[in-house]
RNA sequence: GUCGGAGUGGCGGAAUUGGCAUACGCGCUAGACUAAGGAUCUAGUGCCCGAAAGGGCGUGGGGGUUCAAGUCCCCCCUCCGACACCA
């Protein structure tokens, strides 16, 4: 006997309406959505239940309100908490902290669905997966905030952490929130703290007198983000001068050669590992000393000789003069008595002028350069060349000096032609060549031992010869510079450190951290930190002698936080140590680490740095050398050919949204919209469409389609079904394992077309089949 | 300037290995249901010619390889991003 059966019975797929939540709205929309009867039902237009304003289509499905039971059940059930010695394999799954600025946005949005999308998918596939969330919550704004309003950035923070909290709970993503770490919490600066004098102690932290960015207006030291393209201070309009001050460094130089060996290994875009290979910038060449000496060749008696960096050292035969960075220390002793004057000018306004004039100034080389007077003798012609001052050259590349090869350098050239210095070919063009500096491959010429040579054959002759002169050797230089760690902020976790007049620097005994900010303090736009002004904290007594002594007032930048907080996350209740090694090996490194691309070079260099220095001082564990295996990097929001963000005024907010098609529509946008690292345009974003595809699934999964089933041995349309609902699981699972989230939402999609049209034909379908579809497709 | 990425319908995009170009969605057109439809369901929708049958053209432009090219090779154009005087 057939019976006709209303898909709704299946108790399976019931709505819950049982569970903790058990609010009375829920159970009377439940008990709508179940009731069923043994007599197929038509669409129930005509009950029109009640719903928010905006939810128009006539059935059941109430984002808002399914959501919240669920999300509120994964929380009190502790769905997606992990212990360390959890059985299964482990996986472990991070998007970039966010900081905390208040309620989520949409990049956040799209950001956590893709790592909520993997932390789900995984857990399906029997891992245990770690998820874990916390705050970047050092920073700027909130002590901008502070001197503006008065109230201390803490509670500043803490109310923007619960904004960002609730509004990611609302989406949806699932985390073990248990574990959740903030940069600004006491646990958190102590260890932070604990790793900068492990730092100090191994020689990997040290302080050193700097150029930084100082703002006449403010009085203070500035951010490199503060400082605005046009080199003025983006708070009060001022130019940005350079002063030297003390400041204190990582030596992340140390790691530039395995920063860039280890990139090859990375599963991560080529994109991003192309700017830190550009970041890292290693170069070949040579380094060579000449002796500085007068327009006839004879040396000075002080010794003096200017040492010079090149790649080209094949070109040497034609170097026709010399150029210092105007900030090089031998400028005065060099210098000659009747160049004094005009030096010195250009000198002061080199250093007048800010980076960006110094770069943007085109044109005029003339005025871009002056001559010294002094001569230095090119060691492979014997001959003296002119040594010049211009401020194309840097002082914190190479040796802050070159050699100056116009045919071969067309920045040189340029130079010459401005100077009316000469030019001497050193490498035949090819025919035909009708270009100025030719930087190609080529036979040296006028080259004397060189002539004959190809690049780089001649390149190894000229290192040979400065090696077996003793005049220089082949070196290697990168352009990666050690990390500016010292900021002169107050909302930054504290140096701890003490300078005592007597004993010096003197690093905070461990016992006594963490060094915390005192909480009285006064936020006045004085320009300086309110620790320097406050005598509780400033004033101290020294470890070492007991003398009294003062504490230092610089906070770290805030990268220096997030360069270990996914390794806290293993083991954030550890009270011992940052964390063990155990909790680490049993976690790391990161399985899939998802964020902006906006980190490609920075944070993402810090991280990797930290890992290696932490690994080698015994920290971390010793074969841990990366800490993220995998990258994926999320396009930009745009709205309207624009990048959305606060400061245009032109940012969707999620809320809207979220209250009426629901997160799983808003999620499921994200997902379809396109592939996952394109930038987007939010007006091309297909809210409707997923919205309707969650409503219909709705239906049919709750049988408001009406339709009726019927028990019966499987025809081929039924068979068809099957094999669509194979195919669907292949194509779904491998699109995920690939990053293609817009082409698995394009295949749910068109299976539930396929449902629709199976049961909306003739022929009554077949229980087992449709149960079976609907629960792959769910 | 250097490096990287991308150009496909009215729009977002699909085509994973060289094999039916435009999946899926938006929008649009028509129909069904309806008192009504901005809900839902069904059908259609690359462009041109044609009443239709049918034909021609079509993945930024130009050439090439191939039985077969959005996909591979060469040249060019445009857009986006990063770094930008790095010796």
């Amino acid at each position: 006997m057939e019976a006709l059966y209303q898909l709704s019975y299946s108790p399976e797929r019931t709505p819950d309406c049982t569970g903790s939540h058990g609010g009375s709205k829920i159970e009377t929309e439940c008990a709508e959505s179940s009731r069923g009867n043994a007599v197929p039902v038509p669409h129930r237009r005509s009950e029109t239940i009640r719903r928010l304003p905006s939810a128009s289509m006539a059935d059941g499905y109430q984002p808002p309100i399914v959501e919240a039971k669920w999300q509120d059940r994964w929380a009190s059930d502790g769905l997606y908490n992990v212990e360390n010695n959890d059985p299964r394999p482990h996986w472990y799954t991070l998007c970039m902290y966010p900081y905390p600025s208040g309620a989520a946005h949409m990049g956040h949005v799209r950001n956590y669905t893709f790592g909520d999308l993997i932390v789900r998918y995984r857990t399906m596939n029997g891992y245990a997966v770690l998820s874990p969330m916390g705050f970047d919550s050092f920073g700027l704004p909130a002590e901008n905030a502070a001197i503006k309003t008065g109230r201390h950035p803490r509670e500043f923070t803490d109310e923007r952490i619960e904004m960002l909290r609730s509004s990611i709970l609302r989406i949806g993503a699932v985390y073990d929130w248990r574990r959740e770490v903030t940069s600004h919490s006491a646990e958190y600066q102590k260890w932070t703290q604990w790793i900068f004098l492990k730092f100090l102690e191994s020689g990997l932290a040290y302080r050193r007198n700097a150029p930084v960015n100082w703002c006449p207006g403010c009085q203070t030291v500035l951010a490199n983000e503060q400082v605005s393209a046009d080199g003025t201070c983006d708070r009060s309009g001022d130019i940005v001068e350079k002063r030297d001050l003390e400041q204190w460094f990582f030596k992340i130089t140390d790691y530039a050669q395995q920063l860039l060996d280890d990139l090859d290994a990375l599963d991560w875009p080529d994109r991003v590992k192309t700017m830190q290979r550009n970041w890292i910038g290693r170069s070949e060449g040579a380094e060579f000393s000449m002796p500085v000496c007068d327009a006839d060749g004879r040396e000075r008696t002080d010794g003096l000789a200017v040492t010079v960096f090149t790649t080209r050292p094949d070109t040497s035969f034609g170097m026709t003069y010399a150029v210092m960075a105007p900030e090089h220390p031998l400028v005065d002793l060099v210098t000659d008595e009747d160049r004094r004057v005009e030096v010195a000018a250009f000198v002061a306004s080199a250093r007048k002028s800010s980076d960006v004039e110094r770069m943007s100034s085109e044109g005029s080389l003339d005025k871009r350069g002056v001559f010294t007077g002094a001569y230095v003798r090119n060691p492979f012609t014997g001959t003296p060349v002119p040594l010049y001052l211009a401020d194309y050259v840097l002082i914190g590349y190479g040796t802050g000096a070159i050699m100056a090869v116009p045919a071969e350098d067309q920045r040189d050239w340029d130079f010459a032609v401005a100077h009316g210095l000469p030019i001497v070919r050193t490498i035949e063009p090819p025919e035909g060549f009708d270009g100025e500096a030719f930087t190609g491959d080529g036979v040296h010429i006028n080259s004397g031992f060189l002539n004959g040579m190809g690049k780089h054959e001649a390149i190894a002759a000229a290192i040979a010869f400065l090696e077996s002169e003793g005049l220089g050797t082949g070196t290697v230089n990168f352009r990666l510079r050690d990390w500016l760690v010292s900021r002169q902020r107050f909302w930054g976790c504290p140096i701890p450190v003490i300078n005592c007049d007597d004993c010096g620097m003197v690093p905070v005994p461990e016992a006594d951290l963490p060094v915390l900010a005192p909480d009285d303090v006064e936020f006045l736009p004085t320009g300086e930190s309110p620790l320097r002004l406050h005598d509780g904290f400033f004033e101290t007594v020294c470890p070492s002698c007991g003398g009294p002594a003062h504490r230092e007032t610089d906070t770290m930048d805030t990268f220096v936080d997030s360069s270990w907080y996914y390794l806290r996350f293993c083991d954030p209740w550890n009270t011992d140590q940052p964390f063990s090694t155990e909790a680490v090996e049993s976690w790391m490194p990161v399985d899939q680490y998802i964020g902006g691309v906006e980190h490609a070079i920075l944070h993402l260099m810090y991280a990797r740095f930290f890992t290696k220095a932490l690994s080698d001082l015994g920290v971390a564990p010793a074969n841990l050398r990366e800490p993220f295996t995998r990258l994926f990097t999320q396009g930009m929001i745009r709205l309207g050919g624009d990048k959305m963000s606060k400061s245009k005024g032109n940012l969707v907010a999620p809320e809207e949204i979220l209250d009426t098609d629901g997160a799983d529509a808003l999620r499921l946008a994200h997902l379809f919209v396109g592939p996952p690292q394109d930038d987007i345009d939010w007006e091309g974003v297909g809210i409707e469409g997923c919205s309707r595809f969650l409503h219909r699934v709705w239906r049919l999964a709750l049988g408001e389609t009406g339709t009726a089933v019927v028990d019966r041995d499987a025809t081929e349309i039924d068979l068809e079904v099957e094999r669509r609902a194979n195919r669907l699981i292949a194509k779904v699972t491998d699109d995920y394992e690939r990053w293609a989230y817009n082409t698995a939402v394009a295949a749910f999609m068109e299976f539930t077309n396929d449902l629709y049209r199976y049961v909306q034909r003739d022929e009554t379908p077949r229980r087992q089949t449709l149960e079976q579809a609907i629960d792959t497709l769910l």
